[in-house]
DNA sequence: ACAATTTTTGACCATTTGGACAGAAAAATA
DNA sequence: TATTTTTCTGTCCAAATGGTCAAAAATTGT
């Protein structure tokens, strides 16, 4: 089952196609609503082809999740000292914003897995998303100290822009629904100007 | 399996019971992975029972969903007129975060529901919920053309609303792993204050 | 007290589903 | 080409689970 030296170009492929269909139907159904049968025929192999790839429905599911976790913190990881504080803050935003835009998959993946408990996270939660988070935190607490932003608790700061750019694809039935067809078009850039202004708003000294 | 004329007292509480256990199954499992056996267990009586009364499990948990919807919505309902408009949505913000602080359960479960796709509430959404946002949101226009508030767009307030107060309830497991136990005991307090600055800065005029 | 009705459950069933297994097909290696 | 290894699937199985059913227990009405 397992490849002993390294994976060959097949293998990468196959896991390749795989996670990307687990990824569709466990955004869409959750890890339990979601069947081996649905990944297999979504990534078009047999069911048994999937286990051998990935050994269980189980797997499939912490792998991902284990692999994205690096992609999604990534824009936090990348805020730092800039001639502009504010400036940093709000390209934080809007890229956790893009993100949501572009792959809500992977934002509702996420969402689903911390609203139950996140059985499989709590531990990097705590351990590596707590370093980072305290880390910028205290980022953003010195610029608020040197005035160059309002004074403002981080950590609320950082919850609310995850809160706020995570609801327009986590929930984007229901933005959608409340808005109506007419402003689906361009709906994010709607959020984006939203957001913008309300962040600056916020956050000027 | 239904009563004719009037439910019994007995009908009415046991029916009350088996949605309370409900509630916390599906808010920790959702709707596929909570288990009728789970919810009888939680309920204290037999599976057959608990068929007995709403038929299916599908049955409970539409039911409970309906029941819930209208509560969920008041703090809306009851945004209006106000001799300080500012204020009026200040009320509005503070009574959705003590709902996510007193209901996380409820949160968790229309968050879930809508999250993968709320096949059973879309028409609510875009019909009795939209009617009423966009009512909310020609009142609160108003209050920004004359000047009361700051100029921002209606809807999105509302969902940033939404957005962030819910975030306490339903992320609850990362946000308190990312703050840490010390934190966590006034949480509520620090978000109250957090949402109550950050919404002064950014609607006052 | 007795009959009728409602409530409650144990036993059972059909379906779904994760995944084991043996072996076929294909590819790599010699 | 022959052999070994890897990839792939049809078939099957056991566990979990939503729900049925007949009958027991409790309650209600007279």
């Amino acid at each position: 089952m397992n490849s002993p030296r390294k994976a060959t170009r097949i293998q990468r492929e196959k896991r390749e196609v795989i996670l990307t269909a687990a990824l569709e139907a466990f955004s869409e159904d959750g890890l339990r609503g979601a069947t081996l049968e649905k990944i297999a025929e979504k990534a078009g192999m047999s069911k048994p082809h999937v286990v051998y790839y990935f050994g269980s429905k189980d797997a499939i599911y912490t792998d991902l999740l284990q692999s994205l976790l690096e992609v999604w913190v990534q824009p936090l990881r990348d805020l730092s000292e800039d001639a502009d504080p504010l400036a940093a803050i709000l390209t934080y935003m809007r890229r956790k914003l893009r993100m949501s835009q572009d792959m809500p998959r992977e934002s509702k993946m996420f969402a689903t897995e911390i609203l139950h408990g996140a059985p499989r996270m709590r531990p990097q939660l705590s351990g590596d998303l707590k370093v980072l988070v305290d880390e910028k935190a205290a980022l953003i607490a010195r610029w608020s100290a040197e005035g160059k932003i309002a004074k403002i608790d981080p950590h609320h700061l950082i919850f609310s822009i995850w809160a706020m750019t995570q609801h327009y694809a986590d929930f984007d039935i229901q933005v959608e629904a409340v808005l109506g067809d007419a402003r689906k078009a361009n709906l994010y850039d709607e959020a984006d100007a939203f957001l913008t202004e309300f962040f600056v708003r916020a956050l000027r000294p």
